[in-house]
RNA sequence: GGGCCAGUGGCGGAAUAGGUAUACGCGUUUGACUUAAAAUCAAAUGCCCAAAAGGCGUGUGGGUUCGAGUCCCACCUGGCCCACCA
């Protein structure tokens, strides 16, 4: 046997026989032990693991370790989120296909993640673009369709002029593509939308029941950004309709959302985007449409960049001709066009205060508009005095007739049941938040399932049959638009010999003409596939309701099954999915449960955000800074226990934060794990020599030595203590305390082998290979001895018990952490000036006399007078003196 | 510009119902072992002062308190996210 640590013979003997017995598999019900369902994001495969990887795998593995030693039956499932846009671009760099490409990664990173002796259940691992995973992410978009919470509509998107391809908003760097660098214009395409904004409100709301960090949840409530205030009609006064015809309500007046109807005696212009609809019912009474026009056209073609750089630098044209009646003041006020004001928001128009509003503000000074102010600052109000700009805050309300003298709050309340009562405007909200833009004009995707049919829109039966067919121009033509029958799904995603994407921006997909060629579902003609596919973030919307179910081929999760686990525990992952994966994920669980397809609203229970790993340098690992740490050249050098216990001892887990990886320091803890080999040596040459007792765990045997027993519980309760709250570092210390103590004491005292043992178990999490190498040389030598004294051996127990990941988690004896003497501080005006050592339970009295017995404290106190004694009981006395 | 978070030794970090600041680890110094080095073991290690005594110390300045890393106010610095959101 060998004597000193190989990690490279251990951990892969160890790995395979957890694979082999099937340790870590959750069964779906467990005599006598709760579930816990543990989640962490699954990763992409882009080629092979980084530490990033490993921070995000391996030490939640340490929580899974720890709950199945507690008892639980504990579901810690793994996967991949197979499809996206890098599988597409190395097809194109080097000519292999997407599959063969991502699944080549996966095969590569399963061998990985297992050298990492993570727990994962791989007879669970679900892969989101394989047919028998996609077939239900498509069905369940198709449950979304027929409710009307998928739709199309016409949307800007980001174009790439010399990719000639749409690019998702994660693809635009600074305004440029992420591929070629060139800048990225606005362009409008028919897209495929989900309406997350009907549940705006709903996943406000639950937020609050939510057991998450608060900055997780102020950052979803920011993303979904909802502002209470009010809609204002402002009447356009002198346009002359040429064509009575053309006149719809809408024509009459400019709507505007504002938070401020405080304000609204300020407003001294109305400002619409450039995309505006109503500039085109304007335009034959604009005396200067072609400046409107040329503006219009250059804010269209303006890129995401440009808008970025400029946003200082207002500009805008005044639609000359056309005036608006401000309700309020009855005056009329100019209508102008700027690109400052956004379409996606509100109504896409505003009235303009720029008194009080520091961009409007800017517009005027600009174009020499008037500007008027209608709130006083309170004095007091916040000590400022404005206002060489605008002032942006609350106060008294002036200039603003019948409501002159109210404050700002009162003022908005009285303005706004005004204008309800004279039909001018009402109360509103408006959300930041817009609806999820879902379609991609990509090859590697799950396809939609939909299928377009010219026949059965111009058939009129069809329409009769179903009221709620819709439709969908293509090409200039109206389409049926069809779902695919639940029976031919799934739509499979078809071989191509070419990914370019195609000078128009459609999808790679209309290429393969015999996939697209379809018969329609309904009518049974010639129809055609929808060719966009969806965005990966739907994929990664529902997988952790498959890893309840994966194999199952009628339903996209059996109810009783899901009923076992969901909702899930705890979910760990990284910041940067807070306003996106989380929040797409909690919406489409909002989504089904409307639809009845699950029975709770809220998919993750408590939920972990970790920190990242930098470089040794402390910038970001990455290529061009040469300061990539490579995991498996670590794991080769100190083995797979001493990088994720290195990782687990870097800082606290549960800290959005950034560790510096330390070559230094990872030496440390790889010299932990030897003393902690070396111990076991020394302890089997002692013990060889004498016979023990029973094995110890939650047993403890009457100790002589008292300290270390105190220690030993001690232990037991800070390490338990620190995984539950995920604070791995300390608890790892805590360990070290432990063991240098250990190496100190008489290895000749009996008792120390329960005491190595218990630190084996404790160590178990952290350091898997190692404690289970130790634990069965413990047992091995164990019987040995029992076989010795003749002592009986219970065949039974040792074929049960072949791991030590199927042992208790050890109890503490909370009577025995307590220290019978404490050492209580002595401070001299809140200044520390010595110790005294006192029973426990001293009252302030007893630890007087003390002081009176201690004259290196004595003389501090000489000449002068006590006048109060402050003690906090067996910690600490506080004389205050004169 | 808005939101969130964080500033503690040479380094990662520890310490909250306000009560011994710097646990644990790294690094550094000295010693033991060694022909030597590595490894290992032992001791020291916040700063000022030769040492003792003493003083000063948790980004800065105030405040509350017998007592503040921790609570309050103002500010400085750094990081992350969102950004013309009316």
């Amino acid at each position: 046997m060998s004597s000193t640590y190989d990690h490279k013979q251990i951990e892969p003997k160890w790995q395979k026989h957890w694979e082999e017995q099937g340790i870590f598999h959750a069964a779906d019900v467990v005599r006598g032990k709760k579930n816990f369902y543990l989640l962490v994001e699954f990763p992409y495969p882009s080629g092979n693991l980084h530490i990033g990887h490993w921070y995000a795998f391996a030490i939640p593995d340490i929580f899974a370790r720890f709950m199945r030693m507690r008892g639980f039956n504990v579901l810690f499932p793994i996967g991949f989120d197979a499809f996206g846009l890098p599988a597409e671009n190395a097809a194109l760099k080097r000519g292999i296909n997407p599959r063969t490409w991502t699944h080549d990664n996966i095969e590569y990173m399963r061998k990985q993640l297992r050298r990492m002796g993570a727990s994962f259940d791989w007879e669970r691992e679900v892969v989101t673009c394989e047919p028998d995973y996609y077939r239900w992410t498509q069905w369940i978009f198709l449950q979304f369709f027929k409710a009307g919470l998928a739709y199309q509509a016409d949307s800007l998107v980001n174009w790439c002029h010399s990719c000639k391809t749409v690019l998702a908003n994660e693809q635009v760097i600074d305004g440029r593509c992420e591929r070629c660098e060139s800048a990225v214009m606005q362009r409008k395409m028919k897209q495929w939308l989900l309406k997350i904004k009907d549940f705006a409100d709903a996943l406000l709301h639950d937020l609050e029941t939510l057991p998450w960090p608060e900055e997780i949840k102020e950052a979803q409530r920011n993303w979904i950004g909802r502002s209470e205030g009010a809609l204002v009609k402002f009447p356009i006064s002198n346009f002359q309709f040429p064509n009575k015809s053309q006149i719809t309500n809408s024509n009459l007046y400019v709507e505007v959302f504002t938070t401020r109807p405080d304000t609204i005696f300020g407003a001294t212009y109305l400002v619409l985007a450039p995309e505006h609809p109503l500039i085109e019912n304007l335009e034959s009474g604009i005396k200067n449409l072609e400046e409107v026009k040329e503006y219009i056209e250059r804010a269209k073609t303006k890129t995401e960049m440009e808008r970025g750089q400029l946003q200082k630098e207002k500009t805008g044209v005044e639609l000359a001709g056309i005036r608006a009646v401000n309700p309020a003041t009855k005056e009329e006020i100019p209508i102008w066009v700027a690109d400052y004001v956004l379409m996606g928001y509100g109504t896409g128009a505003i009235m303009a205060v720029p008194g009080h509003d520091a961009r409007d503000f800017a517009f005027a000074q600009e174009f020499h508009l008037p500007i008027r102010k209608v709130i006083s600052p309170e004095v007091g109000a916040n000590g400022r005095s404005p206002v060489q700009g605008a002032y942006e805050g609350e106060g008294a309300v002036v200039n603003s007739g019948k409501f002159t003298g109210l404050d700002s709050q009162t003022a908005r309340e009285r303005i706004v049941a005004w204008l309800e009562l004279n039909k001018l405007g009402k109360r509103s909200t408006s959300y930041k938040l817009r609806d999820w833009l879902i379609s991609r004009q990509r090859y590697w995707g799950c396809p939609i399932p939909i299928i377009y049919c010219r026949r059965c829109w111009e058939n009129p039966k069809s329409k009769i049959q179903n009221p709620k067919l819709v439709g969908s121009e293509i090409d200039g033509v109206m389409h049926a638009v069809i779902p695919v029958p639940g029976d031919q799904l799934p739509v499979e995603l078809p071989e191509l010999d070419d990914y370019k994407p195609r000078d128009d921006g459609r999808s790679p997909l209309s290429k393969a003409a015999d996939w697209v060629r379809v018969k329609c579902p309904q009518c049974g003609g010639a129809a055609e596939r929808e060719t966009d596919t969806l965005d990966t973030f739907i994929d990664s919307s529902w997988y952790f309701l498959r890893y309840t179910d994966p194999g199952n081929e009628k339903v996209f999760a059996a109810q009783e099954k899901m009923a076992q686990w969901m909702p899930v525990n705890l979910y760990s992952g990284g910041a940067e999915h807070t306003t996106m994966h989380l929040l797409y994920s909690r919406f489409w669980i909002k989504a089904m449960e409307r639809l009845k397809l699950v029975p709770w609203c809220e998919p993750y229970v408590r939920r972990l955000n970790r920190g990242i790993i930098l470089g040794p340098d402390g910038q970001k690992m990455s290529k061009s800074h040469g300061n990539v740490v490579d995991p498996d050249e670590q794991v080769e050098r100190l083995g797979a226990d001493a990088v994720r216990m290195y990782l687990a001892f870097i800082g606290p887990y549960a800290t959005v934060g950034a560790y510096p990886w330390s070559m230094n320091s990872i030496v440390g803890v790889r010299r932990f794990l030897e003393r902690v080999w070396m111990l076991g040596n020394k302890l089997k040459t002692q013990n060889s020599k004498l016979k023990t007792k029973e094995t110890f765990i939650n047993k403890y045997p009457a100790v002589q030595k008292k300290r270390l027993q105190m220690l030993a519980h001690q232990t037991i309760k800070k390490v338990t203590e620190d995984i539950e709250s995920f604070k791995f570092n300390t608890a790892i210390a805590q360990l070290m305390t432990y063991t240098n103590e250990l190496v100190k004491a008489d290895l000749r005292d009996p008792a120390m082998r329960d005491y190595y043992t218990l630190l084996i178990v404790l160590l178990a999490p952290f350091a898997p290979h190692i404690a289970e190498e130790l634990w069965q040389r413990m047992r091995f030598a164990h019987a040995a001895d029992q076989r010795r004294s003749n002592t009986q051996i219970n065949a039974d127990d040792s074929e049960n018990v072949s791991s030590i990941f199927k042992e208790p988690w050890p109890k503490f004896d909370p009577r025995l952490i307590l220290e019978m003497k404490v050492s209580v501080v002595i401070q001299i005006n809140g200044k520390k000036r010595g110790m005294v050592e006192v029973l426990r339970g001293a009252g302030e009295e007893e630890v007087f006399a003390a002081v009176g017995a201690a004259p290196e404290i004595q003389k501090y106190l000489r000449g002068i007078t006590v006048t109060k004694k402050v003690y906090v009981k067996g910690k600490l006395l506080n004389i205050v003196a004169q």
